[in-house]
DNA sequence: TTAATAATTTAGCCTTGACTAAAATAAAGT
DNA sequence: ACTTTATTTTAGTCAAGGCTAAATTATTAA
């Protein structure tokens, strides 16, 4: 069995490795920061994992996760994202903490209960925050979207997924009336990273910070 | 937080003290047993515990849970008990897997996910085994049913609860068509510990191995 | 009541995964 | 190209919670 903490590791590298610019090297700095252990830590482990043949790692160079890393990476997300949708669907969690509430089960089922979770949910591909989920042989159907942040004026749109990083922030959108499947117009963006101003299903117009519509990423109409 | 480890040392300790006959101190070597740990390790925490003021030790002699120590084991018994009788219900675990499920999930839900699911189960007092769930401020009806094994020739009598201990004897008593509230009739008692031979909800009489009937506890009818 | 046996504790070691401080390497600026 | 700065690695610690082997204390039997 591998350890909680191996698994985090891998998950956050392969999301480094798979999420922002695609061309980012994947640096123990950036691992550190985001498990939030020191870079003496990071480089610890990033040692074991190779070791372990779960990743290259290149000293001062950075690290790419090895197939049976990437495997392993994905089962737990996987893990991850069928509960985040679990506790949503099944027991009305509000989706800015599924996430805290999965971190820690995703560790804890067994694949018997993945696949009981899986059957109740009708296997699903996409998860509480709009995620692909990958499945049982670490496919994933990674989807790229436009942020609101980035659309035209006039532009009308769909929310098709939203960061999950900060609670507070998908409580506010949730707040604003923004979910998944949520349709929006953009009206107005106010220079200089200004507000964006949106009519959110044929509601009176609402202001946005451009912080949080860099957050929300949509599927443009017409 | 507390560790994993720590909790189920106290709930061990807990079953151990208010479980078997009243009187049995409990031991080192009884905790090291349960547990699955060498005597020396059990010596061990069993310091630490103390040391935290969780439970009374005198070397050599034993120990004996403090209220601090009993409010944790039964915070997590609470937890154990919910977890199992949700899978059971919810998500259709047959009785023999939902202990194994829930020793690790026990460790893993938050307060939220607790009251999640014992709202949804209706606030239950009797688990999956028939085994009383504590409720939150720790109070717990702890009911002392005969075992079928000691009951007479003759008698009827209702299951009311089971041994969880081990899944292939739950398995078995499952294959029987012995359940939570299953009636039973105890027609002939052979001699020298052997069998029992039993008539299940009016059917055919079957025969019973003495070791399961003491795993078997019941009411009696009439 | 003493000797043998069983249970318990002590001492010392191991692994995991953190940490800090110091050293080494890479990147950036002039 | 050389110096300054930032990043990364190395070295050495620490706490948890296991382990084995040896020492101690209780219990049982003679």
């Amino acid at each position: 069995m591998l350890s909680q903490s191996i698994e985090d590791y891998l998950k956050i590298i392969y999301k480094l490795q798979n999420g922002g610019a695609s061309a980012t090297k994947v640096t123990t700095s950036l691992i550190a920061e985001r498990m939030e252990v020191t870079a003496a830590s990071a480089t610890n482990m990033i040692k074991k994992l190779a070791e372990m043949n779960l990743l290259e790692y290149t000293p001062y160079r950075g690290v790419a996760l090895k197939t049976a890393g990437e495997k392993i990476a994905l089962e737990t997300i996987r893990h991850h994202r069928l509960i985040e949708l679990y506790l949503s669907e099944a027991l009305g969690y509000p989706w800015d903490e599924v996430d805290a509430e999965a971190e820690r089960l995703e560790h804890a089922i067994s694949e018997e209960f993945e696949e009981r979770i899986d059957k109740m949910l009708g296997y699903p591909t996409i998860g509480a925050h709009g995620e692909p989920i990958p499945n049982k042989d670490g496919h994933i159907e990674e989807h790229t979207y436009p942020r609101l942040a980035d659309i035209d004026l006039g532009q009308r749109a769909v929310i098709r997924r939203v960061s999950d990083r900060n609670p507070a922030m998908l409580r506010y959108m949730n707040d604003m009336g923004l979910q998944l499947g949520t349709e929006i117009e953009v009206r107005e963006k106010a220079p200089f990273r200004g507000p964006i101003t949106l009519v959110i299903e044929a509601n009176n117009p609402q202001s946005l910070g451009l912080e949080v519509a860099e957050h929300i990423f949509v599927d443009l109409l017409k």
